[in-house]
DNA sequence: AGAATTATTATGTACATACATAAAATCATT
DNA sequence: AATGATTTTATGTATGTACATAATAATTCT
């Protein structure tokens, strides 16, 4: 009779995972509680309590204090992406990666952009227009926005040789943003830069950036068709 | 003289991003070992260590045995996206939920997808259409082949009044997966579905999941035009 | 019966201690 | 100097105990 001993967290975890895979636990099933599961398996509560948080964190497990823990009716998937430097993108591939500066301007922004910044509109922002090529074509349009009243040290850069990408990764802190992918159809100058028929269908990332409540940067990349964002489940 | 105590690990981690953004803690720093932090900061070991390795999982920290934990280079934005029902997202945002079965077919795949799923060319599979509603206007077209192999009992769901999304979920577990994100000009069938113009620019999710070794299901949602997948960085 | 109060309980976390582990640094050996 | 063995060290984790917290269940009061 000898038990198979769980004694570290991960191997606790695999455990739960195989009964409620198996169906042992059931969704909806409440579940024993740390302390019977700690009998259990040989090890202490917070052994038990450390693997139980980790699966519910991934959304397999719903736990509430008193109420106890239950497999989740309805396992939320949750997909992480992890949203990297073009740069590294490219280069994690084994491609080499260009970058060209189109365009360089501190002009006012249109309503929208301004909106969502929320700056004043008569407030002059540096706009950048830049291309990201693998292995020399054309991968992604890079149109970015800069509140200069957040980050003034901009104005002195040229972004001929770095990205805004890149430069603001490593001068312009934030605390948060927001970040939305849709599918657009490619605008001429975008159809220009990419190479691609216009209104041909090309995958959008819009990002912005806050350093607690003020602003930093709002950029839309616009990649080159066939482009995929692809992540394990 | 009195020292602003950092008693848990949520107000340890606030003081570490804090000095983290405040560039306290520029990026490629050496912080101070987990044990100095700990007296410092007026806690047990263990609290800095949870702390830390919070922040770490959100990229923000390089953590080595050893070597120590430094900040992060270049920070690794880390997006989550939860992939809940389509029913579900819709119904949150206060809409009517609607479906419709297209087509429902024991057919043999094409290629492409007995290559994915891994099964021989010659096996029939299920193959469902169907078209997800939201204010009765067209919402997503969901595209699916289901392995029979691996899941019997689908042949006798007629999915009339239910989606594989739905039925899939309650019915057949699966312990991984792989989803990908992509823009495509909609097809004809997929243009007459989601009323919108042949070639439209459509946002398209595919996901594929497995259980264990063999493969279970391949789906593709398409979504109407403007679509867009938000999430909080 | 219904409302307010109190007890109970499962999770959540803090702490001190101990040991495990990986990787860097040092020392010994050739 | 190059190689290999050893020590050192910072993180990683397991444990027992203690208490905090939230939510439910039970109880008391009106």
């Amino acid at each position: 009779m000898n038990r198979p001993a769980f004694r570290n967290w991960q191997t606790v975890q695999e455990e739960v995972l195989r009964r409620i895979h198996a169906r042992e636990w059931k969704p909806g099933d409440l579940i024993p509680n740390e302390a019977d599961l700690a009998e259990e398996f040989g090890c202490a509560r917070a052994t038990v309590n450390r693997a139980l948080r980790t699966v519910a964190e991934s959304g397999l497990l719903d736990r509430r204090r008193k109420a106890g823990t239950r497999v989740a009716l309805q396992p939320v998937a949750k997909a992480t992406i992890d949203i990297s430097l073009i740069r590294q993108e490219i280069e994690a591939r084994g491609q080499k990666y260009g970058y060209q500066l189109i365009s360089r301007r501190l002009q006012e922004p249109p309503a929208q952009v301004s909106g969502a910044l929320q700056v004043p509109m008569t407030t002059r922002m540096l706009h950048l227009s830049a291309l990201h090529l693998a292995n020399d074509a054309p991968y992604a349009v890079e149109d970015r926005w800069i509140n200069t009243a957040t980050v003034p040290t901009a104005v002195n850069e040229g972004f001929e040789t770095i990205s805004g990408n890149e430069w603001l990764l490593a001068n312009a802190p934030y605390t948060h943003g927001e970040i939305a992918f849709s599918a657009a159809a490619a605008t001429k100058e975008e159809a220009r830069l990419l190479g691609c028929p216009l209104h041909a269908a090309v995958f959008v990332i819009d990002r912005l950036t806050w350093d607690h409540a003020v602003s930093v940067t709002k950029v839309r990349l616009t990649f080159a068709p066939g482009h995929q964002l692809r992540t394990a489940l």
